[in-house]
RNA sequence: GAUCUCGUAGCUCAGUUGGAUAGAGCAUCUGCCUUCUAAGCAGACGGUCAGGGGUUCGAAUCCCUUCGGGAUCACCA
């Protein structure tokens, strides 16, 4: 099915070419919705047209204005505002319009795996400490953006690397052997990843103490900082763990597996999930070779010190070392054995996006740049979903001085508010005490992903933790609220999709029906804009939108009680596809529709 | 210091490749529930688009510059 401007583009240069003899190039012809304030469903702005045509903006749109009414079919009326066209489309247009989506299973979404493999990687946290808000973000931007990916007709594989390995669990790991205590998750009753980062801090700590008796001792700080007996200790671990030291391997994994299990209930209540996990433990070693085998083929180059380097100057970057000058594997060395392990996995991937904060994006850069001179032309496409932080009042978030939103809080706070703002309303009485909970969760949820993902993902953002999340305005609940009110109507109706599709064309739309089949009409060109930007913002815009026009409608339109049938069955139909339009574009953000609230 | 990025209403954010009188929500104030769920609708108030210059029929948008915030520039991850 066509978009409107696109029916009418050849008609305009027809227009132009009749009346005046000039031919359009098609930069010339501009079109954008009308503005509410104007009749009209779409407008040609004619400024660019008067550079080739040597007439004033307002003869010429009047001009091209009576052709496309005379010869366009769809064009029923037009008005001229300055340099301005705006356009009265036909109703039978729209009406067409309307039967072409309700034939659709599933309006606005491309066929399934009708286009390219993408690999999305998001969360990919350390496994020494429990995810906070950022990482939300980060999860339900990934996410989000695999689901659109995917609704865009990608065949789509969700993956994340764990970083597993290194100095930062290394720490976790000495200070809970240091306590003595044998705590386990089982003995303490808290989460493993609580538990896990409980020890990291702890270590933070005496390591901070010691640094400060040894400066007090006469020493310089960054001796202090190096020679600090914990560092030393949690040093000596990470060297053992290389070297396969079986109690330090055995301790490693028995923490690991705590924290594992924590972020499996966290993951699950911020409806997340992955088909493939990476770890870091199992990745270094292979970017090692890699960086081998491209050492051989001249890729890199290795300085007198025995370090490996790859020269990016000409490419307008740095020299950037790959390996150190003992042969470890530094973080881009496993994130190169990573990239390719993934591209020999899944041989037809097409592109990798990895979302990644915003101050790596020197990082990514360099990336690409390597996997391309490694010869993985799939490089090109690749790109990093890079995000700004999350910011608080009080400026960024610390661990140390304790000003972190914990994820797992935040999301039970937030299903906590539902639960009161329910509870004061009394609308789910009817509902058993699991079906409350679970709505409860699922508005809570709503109102936390859709404040964090209708903003631009790459830019920074605030969040009050003491002002909170709203659930009125332009929130997540409101829309579901929308969705809610389409599912009530439809019950009463007793009415079942797809069963009275017939549309009776005597039906004469008023304002508030057509705004919303228009709306209804241009999902796929938001799902595509989102895809095409790996923008979730855009598909929160559009549920808002859609949501919006569907309360105006509600709000002025009888359904129920439509007296004409052929009337109250198009309302009923349009009330239907509305509502799976809004459950459709909110499921894209991972933001599950309430029945009742 | 160099590079990148952001600066829009009291607050949080939209604003497509330059297009009409710069839009939403929150907050404040007014109306609308005996009739499809008021987590809603209708309205009022609120702006030197950080400042200055340029490009042109036209600039929040592009270019230059100043100021202010953030990020990056490791044999850290």
């Amino acid at each position: 099915m066509n978009n409107i401007n696109q029916i009418l583009f050849p008609y305009v240069v027809q227009a132009v070419s009749q009346t005046f003899s000039v031919e359009l190039t098609e930069q010339s012809i501009q079109f954008q919705d009308t503005r509410k304030e104007f009749e009209g469903d779409t407008t040609l702005v004619v400024f660019p047209i008067t550079k080739f045509v040597k007439q004033g903006p307002e003869q010429l749109a009047n001009a091209i204005g009576e052709y496309l009414v005379q010869h366009c079919p769809v064009v029923k009326q037009y008005n001229v505002v300055k340099g301005f066209l705006n356009l009265v489309i036909e109703d039978t247009y729209w009406l067409d319009a309307f039967q072409t989506m309700l034939k659709e299973e599933h309006w606005g979404r491309e066929a399934e795996n009708s286009r390219p493999r993408i690999m999305v990687e998001y969360s990919s946290p350390n496994t020494n400490k429990p995810l906070h808000l950022g990482h939300l973000r980060n999860n339900f931007l990934g996410y989000s953006v695999a689901e659109i990916l995917k609704a865009a007709g990608h065949k789509v594989t969700k993956v994340q690397i764990i970083n597993d390995r290194g100095i930062h669990i290394c720490k976790s790991m000495y200070a809970w052997q240091a306590s003595g205590k044998n705590d386990t998750p089982e003995s303490t009753g808290l989460k493993g990843d609580k538990l896990v980062g409980q020890y990291y801090v702890a270590f933070d700590q005496q390591y901070k103490a010691e640094i400060a008796d040894l400066i007090q001792g006469g020493m310089s700080k960054e001796d202090a900082e190096n020679n600090a007996p914990s560092m030393l200790a949690a040093q000596d671990m990470l060297r053992k763990w290389e070297n396969g030291d079986e109690a330090v391997t055995s301790l490693w994994k028995m923490m690991n597996q705590w924290v594992y299990t924590g972020f499996e209930v966290t993951y699950r209540n911020m409806g997340v999930d992955f088909d493939k996990l990476y770890f870091e433990s199992e990745t270094y070693l292979k970017g090692k070779e890699e960086v081998e085998k491209g050492l051989s083929k001249g890729v890199f180059f290795k300085k007198d010190d025995g370090s490996t380097w790859i020269d990016l100057t000409n490419e307008g970057l740095d020299e950037k070392a790959v390996l150190r000058k003992d042969g470890t594997a530094m973080y881009i060395t496993q994130d190169i054995g990573t990239a390719i392990l993934r591209f020999e996995d899944f041989p037809d991937t097409a592109a990798q996006i990895y979302t990644v904060g915003n101050e790596q994006e020197y990082h990514f850069k360099v990336l690409f740049k390597i996997l391309a001179k490694l010869g993985w032309s799939q490089s090109d496409a690749c790109h990093h979903l890079s995000y700004g932080m999350v910011e608080l009042p009080e400026g960024k978030m610390k661990s140390r001085e304790g000003t972190v939103v914990d994820a797992d809080d935040l999301m039970e706070s937030m299903k906590d508010e539902s639960r009161l703002m329910a509870e004061e309303q009394g609308k789910l009485d009817g509902l058993t005490t699991e079906e409350k909970d679970l709505t409860y969760h699922k508005i809570g949820m709503a109102a936390l992903k859709y404040f964090l993902m209708r903003v631009d993902p790459k830019k920074n953002m605030m969040f009050n933790p003491q002002e909170s999340i709203d659930f009125n305005g332009n929130t997540g609940p409101f829309i579901q609220y929308g969705y809610v009110r389409t599912q009530a109507i439809l019950r009463k109706a007793n009415w079942i999709t797809g069963v009275d599709l017939v549309i009776n064309g005597e039906v004469e739309m008023v304002g508030e029906e057509r705004n919303l089949i228009k709306l209804l009409f241009a999902y796929p060109q938001f799902l595509s804009e989102s895809a095409k930007k790996y923008d979730p913002s855009v598909m929160a815009a559009f549920a808002y939108e859609l949501t919006k026009t569907f309360n105006v409608f509600y709000q002025h339109c009888n359904i129920l009680r439509e007296e004409n049938v052929d009337i109250k069955t198009f309302r009923l139909n349009l009330t239907s596809l509305t509502g799976q339009c809004i459950q459709s574009s909110m499921s894209l953000l991972g933001i599950q529709m309430p029945e009742k609230m």
